[in-house]
DNA sequence: TTAAGGAGAGAAAACCTTTTCTCACGCGAT
DNA sequence: ATCGCGTGAGAAAAGGTTTTCTCTCCTTAA
């Protein structure tokens, strides 16, 4: 049912073909107006024929709606809006919404310069997500003619923001190495001025108590590394498992344990966050991790941004998405839930 | 320059508050037509005061160009896309035009509407990517009514194709090994059946010659841990570099070298393939690694794309890209060119 | 038999911009 | 004085849909 033009097959085409107006194939087609029921359904069936679709362009000229939003992000090679993107796009797809993805660096006049082209295109609105929850993008986006929501990034004051219950994630990890018997919990992590780190950090600290200062650091292997480096060689008890800010410092520390002949998970069980499959995975052992829930935060926002396109309220605030542990090796013990 | 009501500012706006006609204000904000010169500065002047943004949906639907491409990627969560799309985004939004991102994972049913959905939407284009170069997408491009180009994955017959060079970066790396005098280079790499393994294995031979058997896996820490692991405990001389088909098998190579008390880069020196940076410069030593170029890919792609739509000519056929020698410390040496 | 009403379908406007065509006017040349 | 022409600017069509309005029949009830 190709058309073997190049040109485009219109409604015009599918009106001629069926021999009825214009108006009636749409209507046809929408299953509006009234008409009787043979008609319509020989309208549809020839459409489908030759093959017809709906130019967006001009029906969305009409209908103020372009099924077409942005998703705006200074975190082009990162882990993190990866997965969102993916959440994103999976959200949208069954309700004909695209997604134009804009990478802005670090740069204002860039991240204006995307903004400007997509309202240009009539998008129905736009996701902006980043790499950190504290931080905001480079660019103003507080009173745009379309709605906008954030997504793992800050957002501003009456804006719907989503993001992962870091506090909630940290408590899951540290409360399930409290099952498995585990007393003395560390925890090494990133930056202090991060704000995850020091939510996470605060839930540590309800759960596992006063019993080990929290390590703060950068977000690398090496860090993980020197940690555990320091602890061994402080004199006193050491601990019995550890909670890591990141896989990456994970990583470190695993690697950090074996080279001091430290057996995982007996000796000292490992935890990590982020759940980066790629390094959490192939850690040996493979490491137990904290997962964010990203793709999900991503159909979250999808869904969100669309509803306030459609007009339908949303509350404003921001919304926290729950984080899940997934277990692998490196802590002992063998599901969540036992 | 805001407009208080929530409308936006059409050219009629524009033409009314500088009193003139709807197609002189056009003519004027275009530089086509005939007018005073007065009048068009006017026009424009107004045109900047009210924030008259031209509606693309309106101007595509004449002009039959939308200033918009699809990416086509199975890569979600891939490295490889995503530098290939910053690249793509990079070089198209000094023309206008926008991305839309669709991931399809490896389902050709959804595949099929993320195309039919851009095609709605009248892109000016498809950009094809995926995750390695020896796969098709699951989806065929071969008879869309617009330009189709494949960066990073196979495409059709005639199509434009847009690769790295392989080969060349397989002997940068080797050449550069044989230049700081090392003789017995070995080369740890991926499954056979890949395209780029055989490749770059086929150019270490040329230029390591058959001093050690390739060395064929899985893409994992694990293999380059447990190839270096039998290496070692083979009798007979042993390598004094090692060639590796990505970053992560040179870590795991990195890894099991240390854990035998072999010095990198003093005994052996060490390099990887893809320029991982998260991987790459974080490895201790950091890695020397090939770097693909993959972001330049994505430029090249997008720059290509858009020159089909414009119906410039492309010559059609595969096109490789270079690849460049990131040199960091796990070889010794300090630059490419010394 | 006629008026009312409903069913089926088409005409036309609207969305916003670009482009082609037409028109009016003034000036220089005949 | 008239013709032609160049200049400045507006009218209208086009692009593909959707939607409202209108029109014509036909049926049914009075």
């Amino acid at each position: 049912m190709d058309n073997p033009t190049n040109k485009r097959v219109t409604i015009h085409d599918v009106a001629a073909a069926a021999g009825v107006s214009i108006s009636t194939a749409s209507k046809a087609l929408n299953n509006t107006g009234r008409m009787g029921a043979e008609t319509r359904e020989r309208v549809k069936r020839i459409a489908g024929e030759i093959g017809f679709r709906p130019n967006a362009l001009a029906r969305g000229l009409l209908s103020k709606r372009s099924f077409t939003i942005g998703l705006l992000t200074n975190d082009t090679y990162g882990r993190f809006t990866l997965p969102v993107m993916a959440g994103v796009s999976e959200a949208l797809v069954d309700h004909g919404v695209s997604v134009f993805l804009c990478a802005i660096e670090d740069d204002p006049a860039l991240g204006q310069i995307h903004v400007e082209a997509m309202l240009d295109k009539q998008v129905d609105g736009i996701i902006a997500s980043g790499k950190r929850m504290d931080r905001r993008l480079p660019v103003d986006l507080s009173s745009l003619p379309v709605p906008v929501v954030y997504a793992f990034t800050e957002g501003t004051e009456n804006s719907v923001t989503l993001r992962s219950d870091d506090a909630q994630g940290a408590r899951l990890a540290v409360e399930w190495l409290v099952k498995l018997g585990r007393r003395r919990i560390a925890h090494i992590t990133g930056p202090q001025d991060f704000f995850s780190v020091r939510e996470r950090a605060s839930a540590y600290r309800e759960v596992a108590g006063d019993v080990e200062p929290v390590r703060y650091g950068i977000w690398a292997e090496s860090w993980g590394h020197e940690a555990v480096g320091s602890i061994w060689a402080q004199p006193g008890e050491k601990p019995d498992a550890i909670f890591c800010g990141n896989d990456q410092i994970a990583r470190g520390v695993v690697d950090a344990l074996r080279e001091r002949g430290i057996r995982i998970p007996e000796d000292v069980s490992v935890v990590g966050f982020d759940n980066w499959e790629i390094v959490a995975a192939h850690t040996r052992p493979p490491l137990t991790s904290v997962d964010m829930g990203l793709k999900e935060l991503g159909r979250e926002a999808g869904l969100t941004v669309l509803a306030l396109a459609e007009g339908r309220g949303v509350e404003p605030g921001v919304r926290k998405l729950p984080c899940r542990l997934v277990v692998r090796q490196s802590c002992g013990g063998m599901s969540p839930t036992e």
